[in-house]
DNA sequence: AAAAAGTAGTTTAAGCATAAACTATTTCGC
DNA sequence: GCGAAATAGTTTATGCTTAAACTACTTTTT
């Protein structure tokens, strides 16, 4: 492909500043992600996959199936085995039988598991609130609804090659 | 219920919009590096981790101290052991002594490096830019700005816990 | 009802990431 | 100069992640 002329006629001298935004983007995650899993490790001597997981699951009391994590957390199979083993064996989470299905089962938080979440849940909110707390409640929006845009048209790209 | 009256007397209700801002981020992030992860991958048979080290080589003839790389790609030193070792065994990059420093030495780019970099830099361009092709101009100079304003206001607050 | 195909979950091997402990060298303070 | 502190880089142990191969079970096809 040409990198100039192209179909919409845009001007494309720009194309760094999409690698300007690209690397940006990556930095600004990886800074709050950082400050996310080193609360979670300081205070709750816990890791962001784990955090994630119980996420997930707190919002369904009757649990979700092994798949319904992986899609969800947009992670592979494998990996939430390893994770919800490390739960089960804390008593956070329990493996619950499908009826029907005798390849399947829900996992859901335990009773400890979902006081334990709760208490998570409060300092990850503050943690991310404050990350966010140099912009307006606009500026907010205004990312939001452009980072929208790129999600929906990275989804997009990547279904049509399915 | 109530999740409001906060002690700085802020309105809080927009709690929730931080929080769903954070984890679109992360979305956006995570399917755009999938894409450039599985181009290196499927093209050059390569990693994220190595193409961003030698993209940080390219920049400088005489090469970098690990401890320059380590900060830039904001890993840790051991990694860039691990990686840069990989680049030297396939005739990559190599280790040049530092005159007057007998611990430390400067990785660069070899020809074949330079060479093949050359090609990979300019595939990872078509992918990001295409990636964020569904914005105008002016949306991606809004989006680097308020991104901008974060990574500023992150950094400093963690350079305040030092 | 048997064979084939699909689905749910696990295991394995490999790479990347970290923190912490380590070696070797240099610089600082006296 | 000499001992202490700092710096450059490596190693180790542990955890997350993936892709691919695997087991077990269910559904579809014939």
């Amino acid at each position: 492909m040409d990198k100039e002329a192209r179909l919409d006629g845009t001007t494309v001298a720009e194309h760094p500043e999409a690698l300007r935004l690209w690397l940006r983007l990556l930095t600004c995650t990886q800074l709050v992600e950082r400050q996310v899993r080193g609360g979670l490790r300081a205070q709750f001597e816990t890791t962001l996959p784990r955090f994630d997981l119980m996420a997930q699951l707190e919002r369904s009391r009757e649990g979700m199936k092994m798949n319904e994590l992986s899609r969800r957390m947009m992670v592979t199979g494998g990996n939430i085995t390893g994770i919800t083993d490390q739960l089960v064996n804390e008593d956070l989470v329990e493996r619950v039988p499908v009826e029907g299905d005798r390849r399947a089962y829900r996992v859901r938080l335990t009773g400890k598991g979902r006081k334990q979440f709760s208490d998570m849940a409060h300092a990850h909110e503050n943690w991310v609130v404050d990350a966010f707390a140099v912009l307006s409640a606009r500026e907010i929006a205004t990312l939001h609804r452009l980072l929208g845009k790129v999600k929906q048209h990275t989804l997009a790209a990547a279904g049509e090659r399915v």
